[in-house]
RNA sequence: GCGAGUGUAGCACAAUGGAUAGUGUAGUGGCCUCCGAAGCCAUUGAUCCGGGUUCGACUCCCGGCACUCGCACCA
């Protein structure tokens, strides 16, 4: 019988049935499968300490009782008992063959972890940068967290969503109307020529000009409002304007959202749900939620230690929406039109205030209404620091903007290519700098703890030493060149298939490695159980990456994701250092070959589920 | 003041209540007639303080300390 993909829970169902048979399924026996340290096994189940203790019984002899019903298990794992009753899993080296001929593409992978979340839809809201400004690092976060935490649940089997719920609307269109038209009166082509070679920075600089002129003239702030009135109304003219401003901002966010590999289903912002908070202040107002205070439309929480007094203000007292209002109207949307199941909110950690609030209120709304809430969450994270540890900042403590960030990567890794690649052409070495540069920005965000504020350090990032994106992509081109190599020498590897050139240095997004499927399926046949300590450690790798899959899933956590690529990387090079692969035996070649091919793909599957794309060179 | 988050080696970070607290960097010492040394191998060094719960605590609870952040109409 062929291992599942994921064998840990293939263990949990095992211990279970075992207790079942001495019956102690209905007493409560959980097995608590986990991955081990290599040192133990594989796996390992620590559940028969606590039963016993429980239960009050030998732990150890309780232990035994389940190994000794575990009996179909023998033939893919050593099993042994060890210190007060930890049962250890060690699988086989025919065990680990069988699993890594199994799983042989993305696909397949992806088919194995599918069943995870089949059937679930979740909505992503990230990103969502206000319109009319250029991005800056405080959003990067949220881009790369967001875009990784779609894929994982995407691969998870869950129909995934990705909004971008931007902040379209507000106050500061008055002014920026106001202005817009000024430059357009003065001279319409200049203003045209401005917006079309660096929009947001034309933007940028009318808002200033429109607020500066209206902090120094009544009149302009009088005109201003006005222009935002006429703009709440509906008047055709400044909703053009208005439109106009966030295409042209999109289209703008776009060029960093392509650096980083993201591309939303939907893009609904606050103004979509203008048109949709009157009806959220009549529900809360009639089932009792909302309350008149100091003239503002506000929901308290008597049960709650800070939300007793502090308010969550749903209208303003001059009206108007707010933040509270249009969330409340997103949440219902995506109950109602959407139909999701759970919405994750990738937003800094220090909105969790409004966001406890905002799901507190939700709650108590839906279970007024006869809803079903949808399992909501805050995805929060810290903030990206300098190396001083304080918030990055230029040195004139300006924020820094997300595409001269990027821009700077990508330079700083095209320096670095070029001193270790002086041979290859410029326009290669400029490509590998493009994903290289913006692949270390990327893992150096997602490898890291979302909860804890990170520090941005140039070096550490972009260093190539230690868990960086370049020691990842290094990996993956070693394996490639394993595969050129074995090409050359004629061993039938990679038979068929055309010599390299530059061209090729860039693996194409989501493309099977350029090796094919027969050669795959006949090394894989052709190949015996690992067998030197470097393949066996390999290939217990290689089996563990559902599990990382499942625990960065589940958790919300890329972290986890990252920390088990970089050992795989870790266990690879160590493989490579000490066992040769293009020998003359077959048996050898072919199943060190096998673990070769199954590295790539499994980095490569896991670093494309970050969002990151990957090189054949660098 | 109230609340939240974070405190792990010189520095940057891991650890889903489990076994001897892992890794990188920096330091030291080895390894390229051999598939890419952007690498590999070895080695030194840490849980903020004090209680408690537990067979077992970086992890959970209580009390401190330090730093960061939030707290009535910007999002």
């Amino acid at each position: 019988m062929r291992l599942p993909f994921h064998v840990a829970s293939h263990l949990d169902a095992s211990l279970r049935a075992a207790a079942a048979k001495l019956g102690l399924a209905e007493r409560g026996f959980q097995p608590e499968v986990r991955v081990a340290d290599p040192a133990h096994g594989d796996f390992q189940a620590n559940g028969a300490l606590a039963f016993a203790k429980r239960e009050k019984q030998n732990p150890r002899a309780l232990a035994q009782q389940v190994v000794d019903q575990l009996g179909d298990l023998a033939g893919d794992f050593d099993l042994t008992l060890a210190g007060p009753g930890f049962i250890n899993f060690r699988l086989r080296p025919a065990a680990l063959l069988g699993w890594l001929q199994e799983y042989d593409t993305e696909e397949r992978l992806q088919s194995g972890a599918a069943s995870a979340r089949a059937g679930q839809t979740w909505i992503v809201d990230y990103s969502a940068p206000n319109t009319a400004k250029q991005m800056h690092v405080g959003h990067l976060r949220s881009a790369v967290i967001g875009e990784a935490i779609c894929r994982l649940l995407a691969f998870s089997g869950a129909r995934v969503i990705r909004d971008n719920h931007i902040g379209d609307w507000g106050t500061q269109f008055g002014k920026l109307i106001w202005a817009y038209k000024q430059a357009a009166l003065s001279g319409a082509a200049a203003l045209q020529s401005a917006l079309a070679t660096a929009p947001l920075e034309e933007f940028e600089r009318l808002y200033k000009l429109g607020n500066h002129a209206a902090d120094a003239d009544p009149a302009v702030l009088a005109a201003a409002q006005q222009e935002l009135v006429k703009l709440q109304r509906g008047d055709a003219e400044n909703l053009a304007v208005w439109q106009h401003i966030n295409d042209v901002s999109l289209a703008a966010f776009q060029q960093i959202y392509d650096q980083l590999g993201i591309k939303f289903d939907v893009t609904l912002g606050e103004s979509f749900y203008n048109d949709k908070v009157d009806r959220i202040y009549r529900e809360l107002t009639d089932c009792g939620l909302a309350e008149e205070s100091k003239g503002a439309l506000v929901v308290f929480h008597p049960e709650h230690p800070r939300f007793q007094t502090q308010p969550f203000i749903v209208r303003k007292s001059d009206g108007a929406s707010n933040y509270a209002s249009t969330d409340l109207a997103t949440i219902l949307y995506r109950y109602e039109h959407f139909k999701v199941d759970g919405a994750a909110y990738v937003i800094d950690s220090r909105q969790s205030d409004h966001l406890e609030q905002l799901f507190l209120t939700a709650e108590k709304w839906f279970a007024k209404t006869n809803r079903k809430l949808p399992h909501v969450e805050h995805v929060g994270f810290g903030t990206v620091l300098g190396e001083n540890h304080k918030p990055l900042k230029t040195r004139d403590g300006e924020n820094i903007r997300l595409k001269a960030l990027l821009d700077e990567a990508r330079e700083r890794a095209f320096a670095l290519v070029s001193a270790k690649s002086p041979e290859a052409p410029e326009a290669e070495r400029r490509a590998i700098a493009d994903v290289v540069g913006v692949a270390s920005v990327q893992y150096a965000d997602l490898s890291q703890n979302r909860s804890s504020d990170y520090v941005f350090a140039w070096d550490k990032m972009i260093s190539l030493e230690g868990n960086t994106a370049a020691y990842l992509l290094y990996a993956v081109t070693r394996v490639g060149s394993i595969f050129r190599k074995a090409a050359t020498a004629g061993s039938g590897a990679e038979s068929g298939s055309k010599p390299d050139s530059p061209s090729v240095a860039l693996a194409k997004e989501g493309a099977p490695p350029p090796i094919s499927g027969e050669d795959s399926a006949r090394w894989a046949a052709l190949a015996t159980a690992p067998e030197s300590a470097a393949e066996i450690n390999l290939a217990r790798k290689l089996v563990k990456f559902a599990d990382a899959v499942q625990l960065a899933t589940n958790t919300l956590r890329p972290h986890y994701l990252c920390t088990y690529l970089y050992e795989l990387a870790g266990e690879f090079s160590t493989f490579y250092a000490a066992d040769k692969v293009i020998v003359d035996d077959p048996a050898v070649r072919a199943r060190r070959l096998l673990l070769c091919h199954r590295t790539r793909l499994v980095l490569t599957a896991g670093l494309h589920l970050l969002g990151l794309r990957t090189l054949e060179r660098m």
